[in-house]
DNA sequence: TTTACGATTTAACTCTATTTAACTGAGTTT
DNA sequence: AAACTCAGTTAAATAGAGTTAAATCGTAAA
């Protein structure tokens, strides 16, 4: 979803302002509206992806406003902000359209993850955008099917593990760049503790093996700092 | 609808039975169950149309439990109740899939409209229809018939067992993708328990077995991860 | 009810990817 | 040059996965 739009309906600006920056930095774009009969006319004309409502509001109170909402629109999610802590009064909220009702004071963060659950905002999996990632690199005489997991050289065509292909691949992406140790631990391995740095230079040691042949592709090392896969 | 089934899970047995009757007597049918681990089976079992969780429990705490659940189900609602109340432990229920998250301690009324709101927002589906699913897949120069049971392959028709055909059709949804040993494990035998897993790769050696002369289709280990099935 | 059979699980064993360990060497710092 | 840190190599240990066969389970026919 492209960034979604929020109606905020708060009558108290310096609550208004907190909110309203919280939610700004984290990529929302924020229509904020001290008054519940001005509101009606934002939904209309803005059509926000979501509402933000407080209950007690000038002119038009925050139960009133969801209800009008919800006649307009069934769909919108709306969340209520309220200093009011009563169970009678979340029913209300609920009752007249609401879908979540956050007591003040809350915690920016909370408001944010709630949002997010009422847009459907959680990355399922990494299978949501099948990335068009490339599945064979072809790098001096030897070419790398990341699909089947096998690497050819000059000496002939070698089945390599999982991690081998990973480390391989990411170096294939930053052939001749510098790529850091620490990314390469985080990435392959999901943190960069001891062991797994002892395991990874295991693997490198692997990996030059399988290439000595070709003198054109090279692993260096960047002491310090990290390696280079130095090939055409 | 119907009457709701509801999974709740608890191990707090004097709290448990409060809850328990308030639900009864709004007209839900309630399970209730203490181990977060017998919760799961339960869950597939039963097939609830709402799940409340506490967070601490014997054996498998909420958050996992949630996750869990995702793997076979991500419709139906989840609800955490939890006497922890900082905002990033609201944020981990979130996170791991749930829907609403209620502090202790909580009021039975706020409890029942944030359910009634959650089910209507998840309108009964998922479970009762469970989509039309396709019936006969192709991929390579194979054709899996799931109603018949039957795998054509290059060699000749096969019959396939019920397994057989569940774990090869979940592949076939995800082909071209990793799938983890757990997700299918959780979906098409309930639970990850050693001796399930074990008779797992029994299968996939069968399944292997059958699809050893299409040399485009393989089953593609990753280690400590799950499957991968390579195809057209 | 018993038997027979196929489906599934359990068991025992093998194999292999990855991690751990111990040691070696190379570059840096003092 | 001594001391130190980082990196490389090799081998052993571990844990995940694969294979095969035997045991068990469930169901339908006898």
């Amino acid at each position: 979803m492209s960034i979604a739009k929020v109606l905020y309906v708060e009558d108290e600006p310096f609550l208004a302002q907190i909110v309203s920056d919280g939610l700004r930095s984290s990529g929302y774009e924020v229509s904020h509206v001290a008054d519940g009969q001005i509101a009606l006319q934002y939904f209309i004309n803005e059509r926000p992806d979501i509402c933000i409502l407080d209950i007690m509001l000038p002119m038009k109170d925050g139960y009133t406003l969801a209800k009008d909402i919800r006649k307009i629109n069934s769909s919108t999610p709306l969340i209520f902000l309220s200093a009011k802590t009563l169970t009678e009064d979340v029913i209300k909220g609920f009752k007249s359209g609401g879908n979540d009702y956050l007591r003040k004071p809350f915690s920016i963060d909370e408001l944010l993850i709630r949002m997010e659950s009422l847009l459907n905002r959680f990355p399922k999996q990494a299978n949501d955008h099948p990335e068009q990632k490339q599945l064979v690199y072809e790098f001096g005489n030897c070419r790398l099917d990341t699909v089947h997991q096998l690497l050819k050289t000059i000496s002939g065509e070698y089945p390599v593990s999982f991690k081998e292909t990973s480390l391989l691949e990411m170096m294939l992406l930053h052939k001749n760049q510098v790529l850091e140790r620490q990314t390469i631990l985080l990435k392959i391995w999901g943190d960069d503790s001891y062991y797994n740095t002892r395991s990874m230079d295991v693997f490198l040691t692997r990996l030059r093996k399988l290439l000595k042949d070709e003198p054109a592709i090279q692993i260096m090392n960047i002491r310090g700092i990290g390696y280079k896969l130095i090939c055409s």
